[in-house]
DNA sequence: ACAAAAGTGTTCCTCATACACCCATGT
DNA sequence: ACATGGGTGTATGAGGAACACTTTTGT
C-alpha cells in the first residue's frame, strides 16, 4: 500500500494588528474556487522540512526567516477525494514585510485575518485552527512572538504581536518589564526609532533563548 | 511519485521507579537484531490514530487505556534503507499493569529505562528522545501523568510519576496540596488503601480538566 | 513505643498586577 | 504648551518553597 505525501503550510502574519493567513484560491477541482492553505507534494529525494521550506519560499519568496516548525499529520482516508493522501502541516510565523501575494504559480493567493474566515477545502480549516492554537501556546513560553517581527524591533511592535495573536490588551508598561527581564529574549541593538509621535523607542533583536524563564502567561479570568 | 506510511509508537510507563519504554528486538534485516520501537504500515482504509491504537493494542494487548497523540512524523529520505518510508509518531502512556511483553508477532518485547538505552534501529533514537521530552514537558501543564496511573491511585502515586518522569525528587507536602488544588486534576474516590506502611491513602481517580491551572512546574536552579 | 507515611499550618519570599509618575519627542 | 508614546518606581496581594507539626496506621 502506497500514499501521496503533501506538506501544507500554515502561514501567519499580523496586519494592521489581526492575525492573519495566507491562503490560496483554488484553480483546479476538487474544491475550485475554494480557499486552501499552500502546499504541495513532496518531492522524491527532499525531507519533509526541505518540502515545507521550499513551499514557503515558492509562495512568499522569502527564505531563511521567521519560525518554520513542523505542526502535525492528518492522514484521515477520506480526507482528499482524489485518493489516499497524507499532508504533513507545518506552522511558519512571518513579518509583515512579504509582498502579502508574491511570485506563486497557484491562482492568487491573500492574507485573510483568522477571526473571520470564509470555510477551506479538504480539511483546511481543521490544520488552520491547530496552527492559530499551536501560536497562541507558544508565545507563553517561548521567544516565537520575535519570529513575527522584522529583524530590529520595539518592545511596543513586541506587545502588538502578542495583543494580535492573543485578542487582548496588554499592560505597556509590566510588558515593557517582563520582556527586557526574561534572559535572552531580546537584546538591544543601541539603535532607536525616531520621526513617529512620543518618545523614541530602543530597537531590539531576538535573543538567544529559545524557552522563555519565566513564561508569559495570558490572564486567566 | 507515492510513499510508504508507517506508524511508529513510543510506549512509556513507569516500572520500579522509573520511567521505561517497551522496545522490540527485530527479527529480520535491516537492523536485524537490533532494538526499535513497535509500529507498521497503516492500512489502506484506515486513519493515524486508528493505526496507532491498533498497533498499540497489538503489542499490549491493551484498549483504550492511557493516553495516546500524536507526536511528529519523521520523513527523512535515507531513513529507511528499504525505500522511501514516511512514519507517523505516536506517543503512548500507559500504567504499569499490563504483560511486559504481550501477545505479539514481532520477536521478543521489553521494557528498558530510558536512562540506559542502547543503540536502536532507524531513526528511532530520535523519535524516542522525542517522546520523552513531550512526555518531560506536558507533566507541567497537563494531567497527563494520571494516565501513568491505574484507575485509582494516591498522590504519592501520582508524585513518584513526576519524580520519574523528572528524575528529580519532590516535597511530598507542597506535592499533595498543589494536586489536590488544581481544579480538575484529581478527584477523590472517597475509598483508601490499607495493609502498607504508614498511614492510610486516600485514592483518587483522573479529574476532567485537559490542562492544569496552575501549571506544575519544574524547579529551575 | 516506635517507625513510616499521610496530610495540615505557617513563615518567608518571589513575582505579577495595577497604577502613579517621569522622560523625550513631534506639532 | 501640550499630546503622545517610552520607560521606571512602588504598593499590594497571590502563590510557591521550606519545614515544623499532627494524624493514622503497621510492627
Amino acid at each position: 500500500m502506497t500514499f501521496m505525501v503533501t506538506v501544507d503550510l500554515v502561514i501567519l502574519t499580523i496586519r494592521r494588528a489581526a492575525l492573519c493567513a495566507l491562503l490560496i484560491r483554488r484553480a483546479i477541482p476538487p474544491f475550485e474556487g475554494a480557499f486552501a492553505l499552500p502546499g504541495g507534494f513532496v518531492l522524491p529525494d527532499e525531507d519533509l522540512a526541505e518540502a515545507a521550506a521550499r513551499e514557503l519560499s515558492e509562495e512568499t519568496g522569502l527564505t531563511g526567516v521567521g519560525h518554520l516548525e513542523q505542526l502535525g499529520t492528518y492522514g484521515h482516508p477520506a480526507r482528499d477525494p482524489r485518493g489516499r493522501v497524507v499532508t504533513v502541516a507545518y506552522l511558519a510565523l512571518l513579518p509583515d514585510a512579504p509582498t502579502p501575494t508574491a511570485g506563486t504559480d497557484a491562482a492568487d493567493a491573500v492574507w485573510l485575518p483568522v477571526s473571520d474566515l470564509p470555510s477551506l477545502a479538504f480539511d483546511h480549516a481543521a490544520i488552520l485552527s491547530d496552527g492559530v492554537e499551536r501560536a497562541r501556546a507558544k508565545l507563553e513560553y517561548s521567544p516565537l512572538a520575535t519570529a513575527f517581527c522584522p529583524p530590529e524591533f520595539t518592545i511596543a511592535d513586541l506587545r502588538g504581536v502578542y495583543e494580535a495573536v492573543w485578542s487582548a490588551p496588554l499592560d505597556p508598561r509590566n510588558f515593557h518589564r517582563k520582556a527586557t527581564s526574561t534572559p535572552g529574549f531580546v537584546t538591544p541593538t543601541g539603535h532607536s526609532t525616531a520621526g513617529e509621535r512620543g518618545r523614541p523607542a530602543q530597537l531590539f533583536k531576538r535573543g538567544p533563548a529559545t524557552f522563555l524563564h519565566p513564561p508569559l502567561l495570558r490572564a486567566t479570568p
